[in-house]
Parts: structure tokens; sequence; C-alpha cells
DNA sequence: TCTGGGGTCCTAGGACCC
DNA sequence: TCTGGGGTCCTAGGACCC
């Protein structure tokens, strides 16, 4: 088991701080940062706004009921994007292994550097000043002698909170009466599976032999038992060194729910063509195309198809998806439909067909053209109208590789 | 103006092959 | 003429994360 001094950094109420210092009308005020879509959900509600209930996931009519004077401000992914590039930039200063882990949380280990800043402790502090400094903003940091712990740490203050968990004693106190449901990978199904065999916290959860984990949870089961205990030999991985995707995919609420299969398969087509242009971006071809649909009444399924030849062309992805819609019948009105490829490689060398090369050529001029002058600029025509992409960026969202995304 | 979007990993079952 | 047993590839779906 290594011990890495580890730290993990947890903005606060990230994209809704952002619009604050933006903006100080907002600064002390309930707010809520929603997509720009007609069906949207609260993505980030300000600290203010959650003193009346307000959560991520809800939608906007909930989150008015519970807090009248709201105020709703539309997503601005490139300054999310860009705000967290600098962050990155700034954590660097203190160690060279970074991982970030989402838009608003990053991993940090400082085992190798923490002397040059005065010990952990100093080194959290000097980063929290400097950030406040620097954007305005407050994160929580924890510190401990992995990820797990670290990522608990951070979870045990907010806002603008740092806890060190200096070793596995106090961390074992700490997780004696901790809820099973607070460790990473253990959700609502999980949780009840556990409460129901009388388990409630990480305490009662070391005690359980590992074999019966195993048993009733798989492979997961094991981990449970070593969460339970504190103890994650997961290591930190530094920015560039993050595996190859495995996936890549888009999806999108419509509107409104359509049943018309015309109007499905010019979606699709948007979608594709994202899709595809993601790939290209990140050197990856794909062989298996999945297509994903959300009925009116929320019934979600998904088919797929893979084929012997590597793609990411965004018509050759869409004749896919399209021969897979019609594969089947649809039973309701559509409300969400997503494209993804997975199945993928990486290439690093040029396709070794001229024809082919030809191809990868056009594809790269119009891809550039885009870069230039933003998606969908230049496409291969009768696209639906602008506007109508994500309007929110994933937290999950990364600033290097196959995972940006700028609309 | 009911319920977003981007991922990962795991499981289970069927087809097919030797 | 009562039915093995691996292994691989593929599909579908669920649980979980931010």
């Amino acid at each position: 088991m290594h011990n890495r001094v580890t730290m993990h950094i947890d903005m606060n109420a990230f994209f809704a701080s952002v619009e604050q210092q933006v903006n100080p009308r907002l600064k002390g005020r309930p707010i809520a940062v929603t997509g720009s879509q007609k069906r949207t959900i609260i993505n980030t509600a300000s600290y203010e706004a959650r003193a009346y209930g307000v959560k991520t996931g809800m939608t906007k009519v909930e989150a008015k009921r519970l807090c009248p004077e709201i105020i709703f401000v539309q997503a601005n992914n490139q300054r999310y994007i860009d705000t967290c590039t600098r962050l990155v930039d700034l954590y660097k200063q203190y160690t060279p292994f970074v991982e970030v882990y989402s838009v608003d949380e990053a991993f940090l280990d400082v085992t190798g550097t923490v002397h040059l800043f005065k010990g952990a402790t100093n080194t959290a502090l000097g980063i929290k000043r400097h950030i406040k400094e620097a954007f305005g903003l407050t994160c929580s940091i924890g510190i401990a002698s992995n990820k797990l712990l670290a990522k608990l740490a951070s979870d045990m203050q907010k806002p603008d909170g740092l806890v060190v968990i200096k070793d596995y004693k106090e961390a074992r106190a700490i997780l004696e009466d901790l809820p099973v449901g607070d460790l990473l990978g253990v959700g609502a199904q999980i949780e009840k599976h556990l409460g129901e065999m009388g388990i409630k916290t990480c305490g009662e959860l070391a005690r359980i032999p590992i074999r019966i984990l195993k048993d009733r949870f798989g492979v997961i089961g094991e981990r449970l038992h070593f969460m339970a205990q504190g103890l994650d030999d997961s290591l930190v991985i530094p920015l560039g060194q993050e595996p190859d995707a495995k996936s890549v995919g888009h999806s999108m609420t419509l509107e409104r729910d359509i049943s018309d299969h015309e109007t499905l398969e010019r979606y699709i087509l948007l979608l594709s063509e994202m899709v595809g242009r993601r790939l290209r971006q990140g050197h990856y071809l794909g062989r298996t195309v999945a297509l994903t649909i959300r009925y009116s009444d929320f019934f979600t399924f998904s088919k797929r198809k893979t084929v012997r030849e590597y793609i990411n062309d965004g018509l050759e992805i869409c004749n896919l998806a399209i021969s897979i819609l019609k594969s089947f019948r649809l039973r309701r009105a559509v409300r969400m439909v997503g494209v993804s490829v997975s199945n993928l490689v990486k290439v690093e060398q040029l396709p070794l067909f001229k024809k082919d090369q030809r191809k990868m050529d056009l594809m790269h001029a119009i891809d550039s053209i885009n870069d230039r002058y933003g998606e969908f600029t230049v496409t291969r025509g009768m696209l639906l109208e602008p506007a109508t992409g994500p309007g929110v960026i994933s937290p999950a969202w990364r600033p290097s590789g196959v995972k940006r995304v700028e609309y």
C-alpha cells in the first residue's frame, strides 16, 4: 500500500461561483446555472440558493417554487473551461502530478513537493489563498494518504474547507460512523442492499468478511471491503497520461417529443457529425455505433451495431445509426436521442491507401474550418437550424484529449 | 414549460468455434 | 438417441460518477 500525500481540491458551487464573480450583481444572491434548452435542469445552485433547498438536477419550476427570487443564469461553457484550464496551471506550480478529475475537481500528489511549501497544510492554505486572489473563488481541500480519503476529507467541510486526515487511526475514527453511501462507488442501489444486510456505516462494513461481500456484490464487493477501511491504492494519473477513451457520444433531449422518422434522422445526422468530429480531433476510429432512444414516458434503451471496418466519418456513423433505427418500430414519441461510438482505436499513423488519404484530407479541411469559425459553419448540408447542440458542458469535462467540447 | 449530458465499468446471455 | 467445456465476440442493460 502506497502512502502518498494526496490532495483533493473541490471548487465550491463552481459554475455558479464563476458567474457571481463575472457579474457582481449576482454576488450574495440565490442563483442557479441552467442549460440553454427548453427542457433543462439546474446544473449548479449557489450556496444562497441551496439554503432554500435548491439542488442540482431540479427543474426550473421546482427551483422557483422553493426560492421565488432565484435568478437563472445560462451556462457559459467556454468560461468554465478557461477557468478550469487556468486553475490547472495554478496547481502545476505546486506539483507536476495533477489529475483533472472533472471540470471542478482535481487530485494532486504532492508527496515530493510539500517540503518546499512548509508541509501539507501550508501547501493547501497557499493554494486556497492563491485561488482566492487570482479567481475570487473558494474551494474545499482534503489531504490524506490516498485519493479515497482525500476525497472524503474535502467533502467534510464546505464551502471553503480544509480537512487533513493525518493517519489511518484518524481515518478509522472518521469511517466508523460514516454512511456507506459517502464512499465513491456506493450509490443508492448498493446502499439499499447493504442496508438490507443491516450495514449502514463504513465501520459496520469494515467488519463484514470480504468473501460475503464478494459473493453478494462481485468485483465491487472486494473494493467495498478495502474502502470501508480507508484503503485505496489507486494512483494520481497526471495530465497527459490519461488512458485512451473507450467511447465518444452525444445525445440531446428534443425541444418537444417527436414521432416522425424524418425529423429523427436529421437529429441523428447532427449528432453523428458531432461525434465524428470529436473522434477525428482525438485521432480515434471506432467500429461499434450505438443509438439510444428515450420515449416520452422516459423508457430508455439502446441498440448497437458492430462492423468490421473502423470509422470516424459522421456520415458513416449516421448511416449505421439510421439502420439501427430502422431495425425496430418506435412505440412512442421520442424525447431524447443519442449516438455514440465505441470499440475505439487510437491512430497515430496515416491511412495506408490513397483513396482513404483523400477522404481524411477532406474531413480535416472541414474540421479546421469548423475549429476556426465554430461548429457547423461547414456541413454536409441539410443539418438542422443552428444552436440545437447541447447547452451545458458536462461536469465530467476534462481539458485535454477527446473530451474537449466547445459550443 | 416534470425529470440534462458525458462518460466508465460490470454482468449476463447468446452465437459460434474448437 | 439425455445433451462437456472452454474461449471469444457481441448485445443489452444497470449502477455509478461528475
